[in-house]
DNA sequence: TCATATCTACCCCTTCCGGGTGGTATCATT
DNA sequence: AATGATACCACCCGGAAGGGGTAGATATGA
């Protein structure tokens, strides 16, 4: 049987580093492969097989909870672990709403990681110990608001959200249709839909809707 | 002599109320007045005269520093004492640059923000010392990044925080000139100073600068 | 007194945006 | 075979947004 296949999708270099060089000394760790990005993340989940995909919550453009729910969406069988600094009991509860198998904080000690992913692939989801309280506590308290406030997630597509992350940081039509090679009378028409289902009518108020919900983020 | 003449500046009518009741004991407070906005705060003081403001830090709108600024611009003579939950050394100093005269968190205890302000109105400046120590490691390590950060603090005038305002809560121009009484021509003239003191030349790319720079927030 | 800043309002003109409609293609599911 | 979702492209049209300039009123400070 051939070793796992991992990918590490963070925007920070120095933590693909680290993941990488705590996954790779393993023996059944057949290759890990580093993204920068959940649109580099996609382009290479349509190249290649991975097994396991370890993604970090924030980054710029689409996050990785909405990155997380694609996934899971379109390859269900892959393992998503979500990797953050945050032990904000919210955002486990909307990881774990999204689809994730884990979630494990990055100050993870060297050797857990490993065991982590070897968990989830035996089809266990794993949390980090450090969190699961609060886990139980936001779900005694929090499902309410943590419901409310993920009104608008799920239900945007791969591309509307890579336009809205665009939208969010200033560019014109034009320029998102070059940024992502298309015709802005495309970019247009997926912008109208995104109007209808974040039920507004101008690019301002998507802007302020998207970010509020959390469904992109500034680039720097 | 005539007693203290105080304005209380939040947008929770809790936190005003409990200031109220906690000034309007002392003999040498004259009247305590509310404002639920910073808006609302520059309409009483040409209204009135005050001596001292208890402004919020976190409002919608235009914010506690912004005011603050503003408020010591027009009335120097007025003292500013910023009322705020965090005790974050930045926001500490953005105050102090902001011209505040006293910087207390909500928690202060009772009898404490009379001292407090009768300390400000002789002249002298009023740290809480549940965050003197932060400051001073705010000055030792932070003060670039409080400086960059703020590239874009203290240029805007209250008009255009006010139009700005409401741009990034997704309103169009007509919308705009309806709330603030003004023709929307006029509302057009203030966007381009505004684009042209930001260094944009779009909405959308003034909503980013603006929520980055924390010029202005969402209201709810 | 002169300069500066702010606020207000209008002009012209161009571009961009958003609504509507309609079309093709793919893919997975039914 | 059919349906629905997604992605893509193109057209029209009207209105909004943005750039340029001008200009009067006020207030403040050098």
């Amino acid at each position: 049987m051939s070793g796992i296949r991992i990918l590490v999708v963070d925007d920070h270099a120095i933590v693909r580093g680290g993941v990488r060089a705590l996954l790779e000394l393993e023996d059944d760790v057949e290759v890990v492969t580093e993204a920068c990005s959940s649109k580099e993340c996609f382009e290479l989940l349509t190249k290649g097989t991975y097994d396991v995909v370890l993604m970090d919550m924030k980054m710029p453009g689409i996050d990785g909870i909405e990155a997380t729910r694609l996934i899971k969406k379109v390859y269900p069988q892959i393992k998503v672990v979500v990797l953050t600094n945050y032990d904000d009991a919210e955002y486990v509860l909307e990881a774990i709403k999204a689809g994730s198998d884990g979630y494990v904080l990055k100050d993870v000690k060297k050797g857990d990681l490993i065991r982590i992913v070897r968990t989830v692939i035996q089809n266990q989801s794993f949390i980090d110990p450090g969190v699961t309280e609060k886990v139980f506590l936001g779900l005694k308290e929090g499902l309410k608001t943590s419901s409310e406030r993920s009104r608008f997630r799920s239900i945007l597509s791969y591309r509307e959200l890579e336009i809205l992350s665009h939208v969010i940081n200033g560019m014109a039509n034009k320029e998102i249709a070059d940024a992502v090679c298309l015709s802005s009378d495309t970019v247009k028409t997926h912008l109208k839909k995104i109007y209808k289902k974040l039920g507004v009518d101008s690019r301002s108020q998507a802007i302020k809707i998207a970010l509020q919900e959390g469904l992109v983020h500034f680039s720097r």
